[in-house]
RNA sequence: GGGCGCGUAGCUCAGUUGGAUAGAGCAUCAGCCUUCUAAGCUGAGGGUCGCUGGUUCGAGUCCAGCCGCGCCUACCA
């Protein structure tokens, strides 16, 4: 992994070995030092809880421990002064000047630790028979801005979206135009190009052929008659499909594109089937004894995996089938078959095309089970990564256990299952999109959207309302501008606020979604973060307006000077605050939350809200505090326009 | 029944490996625009951290047992 330059990191690096080697030559002791953040910032930048540790094996009252180790430690490049505080903390406080000077002039020798290997995430991964709805988008949102962080720390990540192009989804779909409207693939071509976008009045389609079903169980003979269509890889059925799931990825990775989620390639499970994916994994299992043919009870005549291999106490569980009595793979079958591709232990590759350019150059790559020249070597992982919400646990567990059963025990170790809760519908949404309730359902805190019953809220129609609440402000507020120039910053606001809204909670919790609360652009929201930076902005546009250029302030400040600025307790804070973005990606990292990253976005931009209102930069008269201040201006600006990079939220002109 | 998760302010949620006075946002109330944009700032009120026990110098956090809620537990994906 490559770290850029941290200085709160070395300086805590420096800590942690002083106190250790401290702790070794005076006591003896070889315990874990650890740092904690001060609970107030008045108690200084670290706090050093050691006295605690060693209270019991030395006998003696923390307090008396944590006096002892201040006064005997000695000096700590960086450190102004140790205090001791509350039961037997010792306190750190900074050498601001010292801290300051490494922020403005980062020392060359940056860290550096190689990378371990290519980390695959895999996200989005909608099936491709109708439009996508709010739980993709987190699904989409949390890949991306996780991706996102890796890259920033240097990780070589390859971003996959899999596409089910094959399944029961899609094949419901074709139900719906072949047997239920008697439509010809040229007809479904003529719809594809028509003026209602098709992967709505797919989603409507499939939720009228998911009721027929219902009311007709005869008709289910339709679906296995297509899927079975759809595998033999002819016919016009077939290509209704494919005509079908190509128009809806098109679609989809359009909605995607405009909350700025890209990806490196598309493997699709039509590939996986003709190129025989399956059959070589199959052949592994067996030869491996990793799955069985059920010669009794309900499960007879299916290849199943037992559940001892995924549940620790499975005696009670029932095994799970791989292979159907009828000799058909399950989708559970093929993701193992997926996985062990992603790891390189397969033996097999796809080929590959080139599907579209994104408007910034970059190539998006899928699958094709023809040769097809040059591409990436895509694939071969060292780590991967698969955003998948949290109903589908069990399932990732057992190709976790596939990889295992197999002796692939390190790829199943670094097979981890990214996992999120559901976004469900508040009560009152649902009641806004004129779904009934039933009594039951009034009482619950949310409710699951389907879209096999097509109740649910369209990613592109949230999308559409949230530029044109967006718009109704920008427009209030900048009159001058033209309406393009308005739509496209009403544009940028309403992706920050979708954006922020899908990572402000965390992944275990499920987001009951509330039209008032995701439109809302005050308070904790993008917006809020978006208007900071161009504050920050508009400080530095003003002064070159006035003909004034921002100061090389490398050449102009030197460490006195900031230490003389910074003996102000809240200019220091703010500098502090500022200079931990390397600190919370590499904290959100290590959690594997990028809402920790979210959270603190939201706190940078209060920092600097706070800055912006306690210090009137430009009306500054004392000529060293000025620039000291317009370089605070432009390192928050600098810092907010990293995190938000990394957010995958741009930061408009002007707001 | 089993697996996973959740329960913290009126509402929606944070709370790092146990640590100092449990925090935000929204909502409510009271203030702040002739000054770099008020999508902002300042202040106030608001808590039995689901319950009971345990571990220890110390528990919202760890352990056990309960209670309530959700998801999963398909020859669907």
């Amino acid at each position: 992994m490559l770290y850029w330059y941290l200085v709160f990191n070395l300086i805590e690096k420096r800590i942690l070995s002083a106190v250790s080697a401290h702790l070794q030559a005076r006591y003896g002791s070889d315990l874990a030092v650890v740092l904690e953040q001060p609970k107030q910032a008045s108690f200084g930048e670290l706090a050093i809880p050691a006295a605690f540790q060693l209270a019991k094996s030395l006998r003696k009252a923390p307090r008396a421990i944590a006096a002892e180790i201040a006064a005997e430690i000695g000096a700590i490049e960086g450190v102004a002064g140790l205090e001791i505080a509350g039961n037997g903390y010792i306190n750190v406080r900074f050498d601001r000047g010292v801290y300051a000077d490494g922020l403005l002039r980062p020392p060359a020798n940056a860290a550096v630790e190689q990378d371990s290997g290519k980390t695959i995430v895999e996200h989005t991964n909608i099936n491709p028979n109708k439009a996508a709805h709010i739980g993709h988008l987190r699904n989409a949102v949390l890949g991306d801005t996780f991706v996102r962080m890796l890259r920033a720390a240097g990780h070589d990540v390859e971003v996959q979206n899999y596409i089910d192009n094959t399944g029961v989804q899609v094949a419901d779909v074709v139900v719906g135009f072949h047997y239920l409207e008697h439509k010809t693939p040229a007809e479904v071509e003529a719809l594809i190009n028509a003026a209602q976008p098709f992967d709505f009045l797919c989603w409507d389609l499939y939720a009228r052929t998911s009721s027929y079903y219902k009311d007709n169980k005869d008709a289910l003979a339709w679906r296995s008659e297509t899927l079975h269509a759809i595998e033999s890889g002819t016919g016009e059925v077939c290509d209704l499909a494919h005509l079908v799931a190509d128009a809806i990825v098109e679609r989809h990775l359009k909605t995607m594109l405009r909350l700025n989620v890209m990806y490196d390639v598309l493997p699709r499970e039509s590939e996986i089937l003709h190129l025989q994916f399956w059959a070589t994994a199959f052949e592994l299992l067996k030869q491996r004894k990793a799955i069985y043919l059920e010669t009794e009870g309900k499960n007879k005549g299916c290849w199943v995996m037992p559940a001892e291999a995924f549940n620790d106490n499975g005696g009670e569980e029932d095994s799970k089938v791989i292979v159907r009595s009828n000799g058909t793979v399950t989708y559970v079958g093929k993701d193992i078959a997926y996985q062990l591709w992603k790891f390189g232990l397969l033996g097999k590759d796809f080929y590959y095309r080139i599907l579209q350019t994104y408007p910034n150059g970059h190539k998006l790559w899928v699958s094709t089970d023809q040769p097809s020249g040059d591409s990436p070597a895509f694939g071969k992982a060292a780590r991967v990564y698969n955003v998948i919400d949290s109903r589908q646990s069990y399932l990732q567990d057992v190709v976790v256990a596939g990889l295992r059963a197999l002796g692939f025990e390190d790829q199943a170790e670094r097979s981890i299952h990214f996992s999120y809760e559901m976004v469900a519908l508040s009560p009152r949404t649902c009641v806004q999109l004129g779904i009934e309730l039933s009594e039951e359902d009034k009482k619950r805190p949310y409710i699951e959207v389907s879209g096999r019953k097509g109740l649910g809220v369209k990613a592109d129609d949230l999308i559409d309302k949230l530029i044109e609440t967006a718009l109704v402000e920008v427009e209030s507020r900048h009159a001058d501008a033209t309406p393009e120039e308005c739509r496209a910053v009403a544009q940028q606001i309403a992706i920050g606020a979708l954006r922020y809204f899908m990572l402000k909670f965390t992944r275990n919790s499920v987001i009951a979604f509330d039209f008032q609360e995701a439109l809302s652009f005050e308070g904790e929201t993008g917006p809020y973060v978006q208007y900071a930076t161009v504050r920050a902005r508009n400080i530095i546009q003003k002064l070159e307006a006035r003909g004034e250029k921002l100061p090389d302030f490398a050449n102009v400040l030197d460490k006195a000077a900031m230490a003389r600025q910074l003996e102000s307790e809240d200019a220091w804070q703010l500098l502090l605050a500022a200079s931990k973005t390397d600190l919370a990606i590499e904290r959100a990292i290590v959690s594997g939350d990028p809402a920790h990253l979210a959270k603190y976005a939201f706190q940078l931009a209060q920092a600097f809200n706070n800055f912006y209102h306690e210090y009137h930069v430009l009306n500054e008269e004392n000529p060293e505090k000025r620039t000291f201040l317009l370089w605070m201006t432009d390192y928050f600006r600098s810092q907010l326009e990293c995190t938000l990079g990394v957010l995958g939220i741009e930061a408009p002109p002007y707001m």
